[in-house]
DNA sequence: TGCGATTTAATCGCATACGACTTATCTGTA
DNA sequence: TACAGATAAGTCGTATGCGATTAAATCGCA
């Protein structure tokens, strides 16, 4: 059987690229939240922030930028955007005043309560352990990139 | 050793969120793949709609968008761009004229010489197994998650 | 056959990402 | 201590994503 008549290149298939796949997930991952992050009235970039902050509350905006894997230019507008909200407070840090340090308020703090567990493991249709591993795996897997991203500047 | 002075409530943890994990993953593949496809001079959406059409070249615009996860809204700003470009055509169906077929041009089928094998499979730091495993199990986790979105509306 | 409902692409506004740049502050050292 | 260089945050311009809406063409059915 050999080639019939489309030329059909025996190029790279889309279906099996990982960045399209991560790509293609994290598209999908945004449309899943958006029911439950419209409720609460936030952006997934901004709820991974507050997250980040009910870990760590009181951090400059890079050290903020390092768990989130972004930078002043794109977290000051979402932070700002926060502080608009009444979620979080913006300070210039006295020791340091390039520094600006970020906290939540209590309005930031009770969100805590309303929307969580939003884990959205089921929706994930994983067994905890598929979901676990898959988790570590994908990880690892951007921790090698960042690296591999380093070393190429 | 119960705890000690901070509160550090038990609440989420962002390390342990998959959809984290993916998001952070698609940021990390974005600055893994620039300074490849700065060498093209193409995006990355701009570079998986070229490889969609490889693989199916004179499609519509809606049939494009099933592939790659987008909607016209987001697609047809970068079809426009690839044809400002020269890479790709455009043209309305003359048997449906609400329809637009996109086809490839000389200039754009060019492009799958140039830059490729862009796989990256190396900076992965996944074996081929490794590689594949993870791929079809993220696959299998983005499909659970588009039919998850879909019966929330 | 006529016309309201549907389908398709496109437009618009808003919210990220991010490179290039600016501004303010701080640091090390001559 | 003065000042060049480093550092932190922010600004600006460009390119996505996406909800809401629009415009044009087609469809379906009374």
């Amino acid at each position: 059987m050999k080639s019939k008549d489309a030329p059909k290149p025996a190029g790279p298939k889309l279906a099996e690229f990982l960045c399209f796949a991560i790509y293609s997930t994290n598209l999908a991952y945004g449309r899943a939240y958006k029911p439950i992050l419209d409720a609460l009235g936030l952006t997934y970039p901004q709820y991974i922030a507050i997250v980040a902050l009910w870990e760590e509350d009181h951090q400059t905006v890079s050290s903020l930028g390092e768990k989130l894997f972004l930078e002043s230019n794109t977290l000051t507008p979402i932070l700002k955007k926060l502080e608009a909200m009444g979620y979080v407070r913006r300070q210039r840090d006295r020791e340091d005043e390039r520094q600006v340090l970020v906290s939540l308020t209590d309005s930031g703090r009770r969100l805590r309560e309303k929307g969580l567990g939003m884990n959205l493991v089921k929706a994930s249709g994983l067994t905890p352990e598929e979901f676990s591993t898959m988790q570590k795996g994908v990880v690892t897997l951007r921790d090698n990139l960042i690296k591999a991203a380093r070393g190429k500047k």
